[in-house]
RNA sequence: GGUGCCUUAGCUCAGUUGGUAGAGCAAUGGACUGAAAAUCCAUGUGUCCCUGGUUCGAUUCCUGGAGGCACCA
């Protein structure tokens, strides 16, 4: 008898919060969350957090658990959320996962490869050399350390340049040396379920709850906030628009307008990261419940047997 | 009503001494192994307002319209 990990993707605004609701109630059982903005209990209304009604109606775990001051992790969540399923699994037979994070909801689903910790003055010193001799220096840094992954990674991404260096720096090993290994076996089975809908019907349900967010006092929110800025937390859409605001750099409503396109953009990347994953089934984001509920029990009871 | 200027990509506009056109933004496609709501890569969309004329050829010059803006009445 497996145990199955139910998971629902899709882009912002979509209505997954709704599903992972309906699906917990009717499994009856808890929800993992998987959005990387959500940890956060400083923030509440750019995030969409599920609101304490929608919290009541079922139990959920990874939802404004940490704090904006601290550093939380993928391989962090990864580890969290590994041992928070296997202690549900005790109980339930089936548990929903809800998120956003594309890497996140991999993390759970398929794993990470396991790496050293790496103190953060590793990366702080790289990033002070990408400002002071930029990106070409630490491409040809990447090219003589490790030059099996230059050759693989987007040489023009900082993040990604920046990230192979302090693993090989800081564990004296080429981050190619830790990658591509077999990945922990997962004691559950995974059946994912995503929600879309045209590209029109996203784009206008995103700005309508932008709209929504700022009615419900988001600048308030991100004035709250603003010591807080460069925390990673608050590298946020959302958020960071409305502190250019508060610098006067921008008007309010050109910071409204960037909050709803860089929205926009998040939920094409969204679609862009699940839209690979073949084994997904699609739902349109009007689903009939009982049609959904019959494919995803079937699906249940393959897996369970299988 | 008169005079002047304007009308080119979804938007703001450049441009073609006559050989059917290009910037910015928006948009679109993609990548992603502890920053991921982050970061990065790639892509050009067109009755050049309409109508006649001149011309081998008109988005470009000329005639006549239409719409917009400004000034004068």
């Amino acid at each position: 008898m497996n145990k199955i990990l139910i998971s629902v993707v899709g882009p912002t605004a979509i209505g997954k919060t709704k599903l992972a609701i309906l699906l917990a109630r009717h499994y009856n059982t808890e929800i993992i969350s998987a959005d990387s903005r959500q940890f956060f209990k400083e923030m509440n209304i750019g995030t969409a957090v599920p609101n304490s009604d929608e919290l009541n109606q079922a139990k959920h775990h990874f939802i404004q658990h940490k704090s904006i001051t601290e550093t939380y992790s993928v391989g962090d969540f990864e580890r969290d959320a590994i041992e928070k399923l296997s202690s549900l699994f005790k109980t339930n037979e089936v548990v929903i996962m809800v998120g956003g994070s594309g890497l996140y909801v991999n993390a759970v689903t398929d794993g990470l490869n396991s790496f050293p910790t790496i103190s953060a003055d590793v990366r702080e010193v790289l990033n002070l050399e990408l400002k002071e001799y930029g990106i070409e220096f630490l491409q040809e840094k990447l090219k003589q350390l490790d030059p099996a992954y230059f050759n693989k990674v987007d040489i023009h991404n900082p993040q990604r340049v920046i990230r192979a260096l302090e693993v090989t720096i800081g564990s004296g090993k080429p981050y190619s040396s830790f990658i591509d290994k077999p990945k922990a076996k997962r004691g559950f089975r995974v059946f994912t379920i995503g929600i879309k809908a045209d590209r029109a019907i996203i784009y206008d349900r995103i700005n309508l709850r932008v709209d929504l967010m700022i009615a419900a006092g988001l600048i308030e929110e991100a004035k709250e906030l603003l010591p807080y800025r460069n925390f990673n937390a608050l590298q946020t859409v959302g958020y960071k628009e409305l502190f250019n605001y508060f610098d006067d750099e921008w008007t309010l409503e050109f910071a409204i307008s960037e909050i709803k396109k860089n929205t926009r953009r998040f939920a094409k990347r969204q679609l862009t990261w699940f839209l690979k994953n073949e084994n997904t089934k699609w739902f349109d984001y009007d689903y009939d419940q009982n049609h959904l509920l019959n494919v995803i029990n079937n699906e249940i009871l393959n897996l369970k047997n299988d």
